[in-house]
RNA sequence: GGAGGGGUGCCCGAGUGGUUAAAGGGGACGGGCUGUAAACCCGUUAGCUAUGCUUACGUUGGUUCGAAUCCAACCCCCUCCA
């Protein structure tokens, strides 16, 4: 199978600026590609995953990834696919969060083997030196209103009659030259991004055509969205973060548990390196049985991450909570000490602490709701107090929200 | 710079003096059904030291017993004109 072949039988391709004189550049060359990622949160979330996974692909071909880290960019704010301006980060946090970004690809492309190398740049590296009257001179002709005035990214925000400011306007401009940056510093030959980058990497291949005269290439991936057509990644509570500190292990693995059943063969192509035989062979034999489709989706993705073990651990929790409902599993915990115990604790607090909650409000709420269960009894009195109970439980005590949030406290020393 | 329209809760959007913590929808969360799925039904959806208090309809002042609602100034957005 080619990586072109590959690609489309996996979902990655959306669209691509020459298929054909593409597909035969990487079939006898090994290039340079890119993909950008700006700094705009602490970790990266599901929504990336695809560019990841689409970047191991090409990893696996022989090709060397470009990881773009958009400093500069960040400064300024991408309007695609946003209907508002974007607020403006100070510079520590756009640092901050470019170091945290660093974390998951070392994970994802990081390995000794010469085959697998990759490059990280950060655009600020040539952004912050730009001239704007030498900029505007070299390559501002190179732009036409007319054109940027037609991309979707534009026209949205015109259309829906929302201010989109002249510092976003400049983010296309800046996306193409970072490409012509690549190119030029890396030989970097293609762009790849989501599909709502299209108009921006399309900018970058013309002015790298008109400036340099050379041919490169543009790809898209899909947008990701789930059965039901919502975008993936964010919900509003909160979204699948990628770095652990943000997301367990164990809550990263019950996403990809969770998700719809129309879904899960489409994201065991995307987002596990099963082979295709593999995948076609689960689907026939699981045919009946989604579930277990799930659980090998939920074990691939959560292995690849956060390795093989915290996704074995994870099934193993999920198989004793839910399949044999035995509580006496691997929880999230939470300590409580002699000198603690002598103040009253209410459960709300415990809630709220271990983050099942987002204010003590909600946390009271979810009790008057009958969510809350104590060792599988239920709790209906919102100023419940745990000392008692937990003293006379040495083993500490479960605490459920709902069917799916578990942990535990325990008294110690 | 001028004229007109607008800024409401996580989002959309109703509300033009009191019964408005603010209709309705979406989303999210919880309950039921189930398979830890979907669909469907029900509930919740500002905070807190909690049967009360505090904060909240762009901002700041004002009128009033009482303001999201009326007035003034300012900020921001949109449309048309220059």
């Amino acid at each position: 199978m080619t990586l072109i072949e590959e690609l489309k039988f996996r979902g990655f391709l959306n669209q691509c600026t020459n298929e054909e004189t593409l597909n035969e550049i990487i079939n006898s060359n090994k290039i340079n590609f890119y993909i950008g990622f700006d700094c705009t949160a602490k970790s990266l979330h599901i929504g990336s995953l695809i560019q990841i996974m689409i970047m191991r692909l090409f990893q696996k071909y022989g090709h060397t990834p470009i990881v773009l880290i958009g400093k500069g960019t960040t400064r300024i704010g991408d309007p695609s696919g946003k209907d508002e301006t974007r607020k403006i980060l100070s510079d520590d946090e756009i640092d901050s969060n470019a170091k945290n970004l660093r974390q998951v690809f070392d994970r994802f492309l990081a390995s000794d083997n010469d085959n697998t190398k990759w490059i990280t740049r950060d655009n600020s590296e040539w952004l912050d030196k730009l001239n704007y009257v030498n900029f505007l001179r070299d390559y501002g002709k190179y732009f036409t209103i007319n054109k940027m005035l037609s991309f979707d990214s534009v026209k949205i925000r015109l259309d829906r009659e929302q201010s989109l400011n002249f510092v976003e306007f400049n983010y296309m401009i800046f996306q193409a030259y970072d490409f012509f940056e690549l190119n030029n510093r890396d030989n970097c030959m293609l762009q790849i991004g989501g599909s709502d980058q299209w108009g921006n990497i399309v900018n970058g291949v013309e002015l790298i055509r008109r400036a340099s005269g050379k041919e490169t290439f543009g790809l898209t991936t899909p947008l990701l969205t789930n059965a039901n057509g919502d975008k993936m990644g964010k919900t509003a509570e909160g979204a699948i973060w990628l770095n652990e500190d943000m997301l367990s292990a164990y809550d990263y693995w019950q996403f990809w548990r969770n998700v719809d059943d129309r879904d899960v063969i489409r994201f065991l192509k995307l987002f596990t390196e099963l082979s295709k035989k593999e995948i076609e062979s689960i689907e026939k034999e699981n045919a009946d049985n989604v579930n277990e489709t799930k659980i090998i989706l939920a074990n691939e993705a959560t292995a690849m991450l956060h390795g093989l073990d915290k996704a074995k651990k994870s099934e193993e929790t999920a198989r004793n909570i839910f399949k044999d409902n035995n509580l006496s599993t691997d929880l999230p915990t939470i300590e409580l000490n002699s000198k603690e115990l002598e103040k009253e604790i209410l459960l709300s607090d415990l809630i709220l602490r271990i983050n099942f909650a987002s204010s003590k409000s909600a946390s009271r709420k979810l009790i008057r709701g009958n969510a809350v269960k104590i060792n599988k009894e239920l709790i209906k009195d919102e100023l419940f107090s745990v000392n008692k109970l937990l003293s006379n439980n040495l083993d500490g005590l479960v605490i459920s929200i709902g069917k799916k949030k578990y942990f535990r406290i325990l008294a110690t020393e």
